[in-house]
RNA sequence: GCCCGGGUGGCGGAACUGGUAGACGCAGGGGGCUUAAACCCCCCAGCCCCUCCGGGGGCGUGUGGGUUCGACUCCCACCCCGGGCACCA
């Protein structure tokens, strides 16, 4: 029963969609913002593949396959996402999206400001290496400087072999090996405790705010891929170096004055600057600002921002996957494959075997081609990109899918974009939701995409998940129920009913607490109410109280409906039909017999309202009641006299608890709803005789009066 | 540890702005229809207590406090569940 436009299906596997998604790396290789280069990367022993970071879950896993992920040094491609880490960031703002989306994003990019600079390396007494070596640090604390007492290095950190002293050279290199095997998992296992591991190098580096030597340590809790890989310590100002400083007995100086009866370790707060130099009695923005001002004097570093995203690390090593379209030339290097080349499209009798290489490595033909500059023999990247790929740019083919000059026009694109609603779990909020705002800026930078469009997602609605057994139910995980059975038993529109009635759009749900028996009840209590099969039938009168209510039912429904129509609270809409079904039911039965027009109007109603929900349903009986057809109708319009109601259920209390309930004139003003309320003999009851001591009146709907 | 969600009957959930807690549905109980069962139709139903069987009373939205005439809703503290981030300098 979904309606889709089938002129603009898009298959990101065909070759012409693999044509366009190929053109694009290409334009980014030309821009820079597709690069290769040997790195640490992330491995999936089970896919047999590398992985982006946005792949790798909380506790090291793999989210496609569950496996432990491994660090391999392998080179591969990446895009640039970094590039546009500001702008990710700020144009969060502007985005009607969940919150906890625009949250998850916000920490994922993680910008943070500060200040690098460069410190000489130094023997014990502060004398430079003859070498003039020095390692650069960030730091988001310059201001904090003149109490640094350390300084540390990552065990990659790749100056540890020059910078080490002789007597120091064994245990660092026994170190280094040690932090080596650990995985990253096993590394942050120690979950920033006490237990600080740290190795000494011989080595000193000058910190240039007081002139001083400071010892230069190893420690796993520096990551070389964070910053620069080193880092000044500052143990009065971070935790992280208070520990380590406590276990490895080095000195601690504060450099700003904690607040009086601060019981902490580290104080990591704003404050008076002491031991400081030139900041001593600024505060921290400002001495912040005279930090970043004096390393720029001194011409040994500057303002800094950092970020945690990484780039985006494309090249998987599996067949499926659109090849990237470059070959490597012994003499030209890397060449791209010229756009009239285009798709370089994998063959399709590959050896599948797994074996940590691409598939496609192995089949000569593809393999083996010649340079598009000199003509010689070259051989064809064999990794194919991330499937996220192909879905950071689909939204922009489906706006001119038969385009065949471009992926899309900028008129196409322009006309179309953005997608005003985008709707989508959770899990993409940092994978596919990330890297298609990436695509867009970067597409809209290089003229392929109008150049305002900024965003591809004006707004996102994040629908929950339905789980099977504790696990989402998904694809990969081939934990699913297969819809033929029930379409069979109980059809599409009861399934789809299901759905909608189980709970909130937005909230996850068992499978086990979608039940299909009180829809498919409610589908069948419609169909016969429809068809006249409920009751002695109607008949022709004028219209008595009894008509007029089922009437004001019936407006007060189509504005009840719609309403939850809109605020995508389809279960209460799904739950207000049934009750009206139930009411019609009692009408239809009731031994006057119910009024032809009244019934007629009411059920016609229903079945408007019900039209986008159960589609098939409404057609087939809109259509033996009237010969069109239901989805071409428009909307009911609830008629607003009809909405007023006479009397209304008033509650009175007293002392809060509710002890009577009367119908009231809902014109009833303050005074007489009081007159109303005291005249009721239960409520006397509780009043014990006596007058009450309060009366707050909230005509018509309650009083509560408060005992004396 | 930090940041988001969430916690309501046996179950899924409703209560939109502080004003009748538990709509609607599932499962359950009673009755009708039927030779019988299923289907279908009607009714009951938060928990506990009392009842002269008309009804009456108390308790109740994770826990403990608070604000208010009145709290599922607001405030404070805590517990539990789910998710995100986490030695990011």
């Amino acid at each position: 029963g979904a309606v889709y436009d089938w002129r603009r299906q898009v298959t990101s596997h065909s070759p012409e969609y693999q044509r366009w998604t190929q053109w694009i790396f290409l334009r980014f290789l030309e821009a820079g913002l597709a690069y290769r280069r040997n790195a640490p990367v992330n491995w999936c022993p089970g896919c047999q593949t590398v992985l982006a970071n946005e792949q790798v879950l909380a506790d090291g896993t793999c989210e496609r396959s569950g496996d432990l992920v491994q660090k391999r040094d392998l080179e591969q491609w990446f895009l640039k996402i970094t590039d546009y880490a500001d702008q990710l960031l700020d144009d969060l703002d502007g985005l009607d999206w969940p919150e906890r989306v625009k949250t998850m994003q916000r920490n994922w990019i993680g910008r943070s400001e500060g200040a690098e600079f460069d410190m000489v390396v130094t023997d014990a007494d502060g004398t430079p290496r003859s070498d003039g070596a020095s390692i650069r640090v960030f730091t988001t604390r310059p201001d904090t400087s003149f109490g640094m007492t350390y300084a540390v290095m990552a065990p990659e950190h790749p100056l540890v072999a020059t910078i080490v002293t002789d007597d120091r050279r064994s245990d660092v290199e026994a170190f280094v090996a040690v932090a080596a095997k650990q995985s990253d998992v096993e590394r942050m296992a120690a979950d920033g405790g006490l237990d600080k591991s740290g190795c000494f190098t011989g080595a000193y580096v000058r910190n240039p705010f007081t002139g001083s030597p400071v010892p230069l340590y190893l420690a796993d809790y520096v990551l070389m891929g964070y910053g620069t890989g080193a880092i000044m310590a500052v143990p009065a100002e971070d935790q992280r170096d208070w520990d380590f400083a406590t276990v490895h007995g080095l000195p601690i100086v504060r450099t700003i004055q904690p607040p009086e009866g601060w019981e902490g370790e580290a104080y990591t707060g704003d404050g008076v600057h002491i031991n400081s130099g030139f900041l001593d009695g600024l505060g921290k923005a400002e001495s912040i600002a005279a930090a970043i001002a004096f390393l720029e004097g001194e011409g040994i570093g500057e303002g800094k921002v950092n970020y945690r995203l990484r780039d985006w690390l494309v090249s998987r090593q599996r067949f499926w996957g659109c090849p990237i379209p470059v070959v490597y030339c012994p003499t030209d290097g890397i060449v791209a494959v010229p756009d009239d080349q285009l798709p370089v499209l994998a063959p399709d009798d590959v050896e599948f075997l797994p074996t940590g290489e691409s598939p496609l490595r192995h089949h000569d033909d593809f393999l083996h081609t010649t340079c598009p500059v000199c003509g010689g023999p070259a051989t064809r990247e064999t990794d194919t990109m991330d499937t996220f790929v192909d879905s950071s740019w689909y939204f922009l083919r489906y706006c001119e899918p038969w385009n065949d000059s471009a992926p899309v026009s900028a008129e196409a694109a322009e006309s179309w974009m953005p997608v005003d609603q985008y709707i989508g779990g959770v899990e993409h909020a940092i994978l596919h939701l990330m890297y298609a705002r990436f695509f867009t800026k970067a597409l809209a930078d290089l003229g392929v995409a109008p150049k305002e469009l900024r965003e591809p997602f004006s707004r996102l609605f994040t629908q929950g998940m339905i789980r099977l057994g504790g696990d989402k139910m998904s694809k990969s995980k081939g934990n699913l129920v297969a819809p033929e059975a029930i379409l069979d038993t109980d059809g599409a529109d009861a399934l789809r009913l299901a759905h909608l009635f189980v709970g909130p759009p937005q909230d996850d749900v068992d499978w086990e607490g979608v039940g299909i028996e009180g829809c498919s009840r409610f589908l069948h209590r419609l169909w016969r109410l429809s068809c006249g099969e409920v009751g002695e039938g109607p008949v022709d009168r004028e219209p008595t109280e009894a008509d007029a209510a089922v009437d004001a039912a019936t407006h007060r429904l189509i504005a009840r409906v719609t309403e939850d129509y809109e605020r995508w609270s389809y279960n209460t809409a799904v739950a207000a039909f049934m009750e009206h079904t139930n009411e019609l039911y009692r009408y239809a039965q009731a031994p006057e017999r119910p009024r032809r027009e009244t019934l007629a109007e009411s059920v016609d109603a229903l079945l408007l309202l019900a039209a986008p929900m159960a589609p098939h349903v409404t057609a087939e009986l809109w259509e033996r009641r009237h010969g069109n057809h239901v989805h071409e109708q428009s909307w009911p319009v609830a008629d607003p006299a009809k909405l007023v109601v006479d009397t209304v259920t008033m509650v009175v209390q007293v002392n809060g608890k509710v002890r009577d309930r009367i119908e009231v004139p809902a014109g009833v003003d303050a005074a007489e709803a009081e007159r109303i309320a005291l005249a009721s003999e239960k409520v006397q009851a509780h009043l014990g005789g006596n007058p009450p001591r309060k009366v707050i009146a909230r005509p018509p709907q309650l009083v509560n009066l408060v005992a004396g």
